[in-house]
DNA sequence: ACCCTCACG
DNA sequence: ACGTACGTGAGGGTC
């Protein structure tokens, strides 16, 4: 039989402090009660033990105050964020049927220790969860520790068996305590011997076995006279810490293991307190039901309230088209693959429009996406490119229930139309015992549930549009957002044309090349492995090489190319592994990547998201076409096989610094700026600032230098990682950064005032209304407190550049159409354009584009494009 | 599913 | 004391 116990304030601490801060809408913060319950689900999963319990501290004096009157007399009060979670936390446990042991005048290791004595009595095998080393001193042949670490949301866990302590600390569990007593533990306030630390008290204890052993052979010779010296003074302090790191196994609770038994879970309890903390993905996982009585929230059926009206006549058509044409807005959902559309104008009606039995679908469906009809949808960029590609162009588009959503709260997790439902609207959409309501079915269960979407559409433009509109954030949704669609929906159809014979051959070159390395690399090593598994390559390098392992990752030794780059000189192999990583990123992801998705015209059309990243940039995926190479020389030859069709060209133009230009512009930082307005490279200028000598004098070095300064600035960076960065020490780091902010001081006061601002606000904006709400900013740990003060710097730069050029994609587009053209813009790469035109619109297009890009925002710096043609990618840079 | 590595702005 | 630059997506290995 097998007891799992559950040290509660320390997972409660770990998860608190390692995953990301989660509140519920009323502002609760609920993270380190979720991250308590997952590290315990998964755990459970993990060993199922037949009997659970978790144990508490209470807030009170221990016996320990009263033996060492220092005892954690310093510790701070948790943070009240956490505090208020711990009776929510046990609520929880309690729903769980899970028993909580606390008891006054005793911590949570006493307890533990009790607990695991019992369950040695009973000859049951005990497992400990805890994320405090103390508790090691516990293990024994059948009681384990699960040591529980978390890193930015994910969990780890290291089991620890008597063997594996051996073979970590090279001396049995027991001697924790004498290992404790000579080093202290600033954290429980024990004192240790002064002047002795984690390597000193670990070889003494290795050596001597216990504390006493070490005293009675003080004298001996193995010990450093300084050491000695040290342990002669501190001898008191040592038996005293003994005491106090010694946990007790005798506290006065009465407990058997079978009182722990498991037990089935109070599930309306749980149901209902999940609800409320707004864990829907556990309710999902534990399968959790809504209580019989609050039928009101789950209808049996995705039913619409509206009637369904079948479009099945000319009559019909008729009326519905004038409802439509009549209406403020009208919701529509249409699902291609079936040819069944449902518009619902407000009121009583949904109309259902299929191929099945309305006459003239097709022209149905070219009036329903006509300017006449004002429309609300939900991804309507995919719409309109599905439109597309059955060769009808819509307009008339008002509103995105997406896409606003995105707006409102940009970094969360998806916008699915149910979860929108669920969160913001009446939950009608949301199934019911997961058996039907899916789409995908057929009959009268897809009719009912694209009527029904049409509804919740309708329903959640009313809510989020006022949302929108109280956030301020219309014009930015209806100038910027929704046009960008239709810009996007037609470069998705367009697609970029490449040469395949040129990527299957250089696919091919590569493979020559990646053998050869292969086999140089096996000779070198003197065994044949898997060179792309970081895991075997370490062991290669790390074990049998013995080359110096500068740096360890989570799992094991860090190979990646910083690590490599600074093995180059101690051993031949690594420059060919540098080669091979290169090549074969190059052929997996490149080369035959990108011939997998060529379509029958030639043509690789991406995926455009416009509701992903946090700051409001577009991201590319099936394939990515934003991550194609171009920093090295192999690399960019990938360039060249991107192409302009027969007869056509491209013309790839980019905005110059427009970061830079930002900040210099938000900032107000008028040196900054007049750099700008003299056209001045900025670089060098900024070099010139920081070393203090005239712009003729600055080096190639200092201003790359300058160069990293300035991007590092834009991101929040700190001395440490800028020195790291570009190869100096903190020192020098800082002496930079220093007389940068005494050089720009409007960048200085810039980046103190956003960060109050957003701590004020709770959230940061752009120059086009763009909003990131920054929960970061409240956390009470401080390295997620300073990512929020990072994000809290840039996103207003990023944010705004990525306003501005859907901005100028929108503007180009309209002229290009306008002025009837048959250029288009097939692609966008953040602060780049790229566009296809016949050869002889290519000067007044190249024209045109670096003109609405320039002209896309005014500011008090100019905004500079520079344009390039030609018949590749590659030459058109 | 997660980690590591690496491609881009 | 801690951890260390913003924003992305994809492929291969491992469990």
């Amino acid at each position: 039989m097998k007891l799992m116990v559950l040290d509660g304030n320390s997972i409660v601490n770990r998860a608190f402090y390692g995953i990301r801060m989660l509140t519920t809408r009323d502002g609760t913060p609920t993270n380190a009660v979720y991250g308590f319950i997952n590290i315990l689900l998964k755990l459970v999963g993990e060993e199922s033990p037949d009997a659970l319990c978790v144990t508490f501290d209470l807030k009170g004096p221990t016996f320990r105050h009263e033996q060492f009157e220092g005892y954690k007399a310093h510790r701070t009060g948790m943070p009240d964020e956490l505090a208020a979670q711990l009776p929510i936390l046990k609520e929880v446990l309690d729903a769980m049927a899970i028993p909580r042991y606390e008891c006054e005048g005793w911590e949570a290791d006493d307890l533990i220790g009790t607990i695991s004595e019992a369950c040695q009595r009973e000859n049951w095998e005990c497992v400990i969860v805890t994320g405090d080393r103390d508790s090691l001193q516990l293990i024994t042949d059948t009681t384990r520790v699960l040591y529980v670490k978390t890193r930015m949301g994910k969990t780890e866990t290291i089991n620890y068996t008597a063997a594996a302590f051996v073979d970590e600390y090279g001396f049995p569990p027991k001697a924790m305590v004498d290992m404790k007593a000579l080093m202290g533990d600033s954290s429980d306030n024990i004192p240790g011997v002064a002047g002795v630390g984690e390597k000193t008290a670990l070889a003494l204890i290795r050596q001597f076995g216990s504390v006493q052993a070490l005293y009675e052979q003080i004298d001996s010779p193995e010990i450093r006279d300084s050491v000695r010296k040290r342990l002669i003074a501190g001898r008191e302090a040592a038996e005293m810490s003994y005491q106090l790191a010694q946990i007790q196994c005798c506290a006065p609770i009465v407990f058997h293991p079978k009182d722990a038994i498991r037990q089935p879970y109070d599930e309306e309890r749980l149901y209902e307190l999940f609800q409320r903390l707004e864990f829907t993905r556990l309710i999902e996982r534990l399968g959790l039901k809504a209580p019989e009585t609050s039928e009101m929230l789950l209808p049996e059926e995705p039913a619409s309230q509206a009637e369904v009206c079948r479009v099945c006549d000319a009559e019909t058509v008729q009326q519905m088209l004038d409802m439509a044409r009549g209406a403020e807005l009208v919701a529509v959902s249409w699902d291609p693959e079936l040819d069944m559309l449902a518009v619902f104008p407000g009121g009583e009606t949904v109309y259902l429009i299929t191929r099945a039995d309305t006459p003239d679908y097709d022209g149905v469906l070219g009036a329903v996406f006509g300017e006449s009809v004002p429309k609300t949808g939900h991804d309507i960029k995919d719409t309109q490119r599905m439109l597309l590609e059955q060769k009808v162009k819509s307009s008339g588009w008002r509103f995105d229930t997406a896409l606003a959503a995105y707006l409102l709260s940009p970094t969360d997790s998806g916008y699915a139309l149910e979860k929108l439902d669920e969160r913001y609207g009446t939950g009608r959409l949301q199934v019911s015992g997961g058996e039907n309501g899916q789409i995908g079915l057929f009959g009268d269960e897809t009719e009912k549930r694209l009527a029904a979407e049409a509804e919740a559409i309708f329903d959640l433009t009313k809510r989020l549009g006022a949302a929108i509109d109280e956030a301020g954030m219309r014009r930015l949704l209806e100038e910027i957002e929704l046009p960008v669609c239709a810009v996007l929906a037609q470069m998705e159809r367009d697609g970029f044309l490449v040469d395949k014979q040129a990527l299957e051959d250089f696919g091919a070159m590569l493979s020559g090349k990646i053998a050869e390395l292969e086999r140089e690399i096996y000779d070198l090593a003197g065994e044949e492995f898997n060179i792309n598994s970081p895991k075997q390559l370490g062991t290669v390098l790390f074990d049998n090489l013995l080359l110096p392992a500068p740096k360890k990752t989570k799992t094991g030794y860090s190979t990646n190319a910083e690590v490599l780059k600074s093995l180059k000189s101690k051993h031949p192999i690594i420059e060919h592994i540098l080669s091979y990583r290169e090549l074969t990123k190059l052929k997996s992801t490149y080369a035959d990547g990108l011939v997998k998705v060529i379509d029958a015209d030639g043509r690789i059309r991406t995926r455009f998201h416009i509701t992903v990243t946090a700051t409001g940039r577009l991201s590319s995926t099936d394939p990515n076409l934003q991550n194609i190479p171009v920093r090295r020389e192999l690399g960019s030859a990938l360039r060249e096989m991107f192409v302009a069709q027969e007869g056509w060209v491209l013309i790839d133009a980019d905005y110059s610094q427009i970061e830079l230009r930002l900040l210099a512009h938000i900032a107000g930082d008028t040196r900054m700026q007049e750099a700008f307005l003299r056209g001045e490279d900025i670089h060098a200028v900024t070099a010139s600032q920081v070393f203090g000598v005239p712009l003729e004098e600055v080096t190639p070095i200092m201003r790359s230098r300058a160069k990293a300064v300035n991007f590092g600035i834009v991101y929040g960076i700190s001395p440490f990682s800028l020195s790291h960065d570009i190869g100096v020490t903190v020192a020098e780091a800082k002496a930079y950064m220093e007389s940068y902010f005494n050089k720009y001081s409007g960048v200085r006061a810039y980046m103190k005032e956003i960060v109050q601002q957003a701590k004020r606000d709770g959230y940061v904006v752009t120059l086009f209304g763009r909003r990131r709400t920054l929960p970061e900013l409240k956390s009470s740990n401080h390295s997620i407190r300073s990512f929020g003060e990072r994000a809290a710097l840039n996103t207003p730069i990023q944010g705004t550049a990525a306003d501005i050029i859907k901005i100028a994609m929108v503007r180009v587009s309209s002229r290009l159409m306008a002025e009837g053209y048959a250029a288009r813009l097939i692609l966008q790469v953040h602060d780049e354009l790229i566009v296809e035109a016949p050869e002889a619109e290519a000067e007044a297009v190249k024209a045109l584009l670096v003109e609405e890009m320039e002209r896309a925002a005014d500011l008090s710096v100019p905004l500079l494009a520079e344009a390039h043609i030609g018949k590749t990618w590659a030459s058109a840079k």
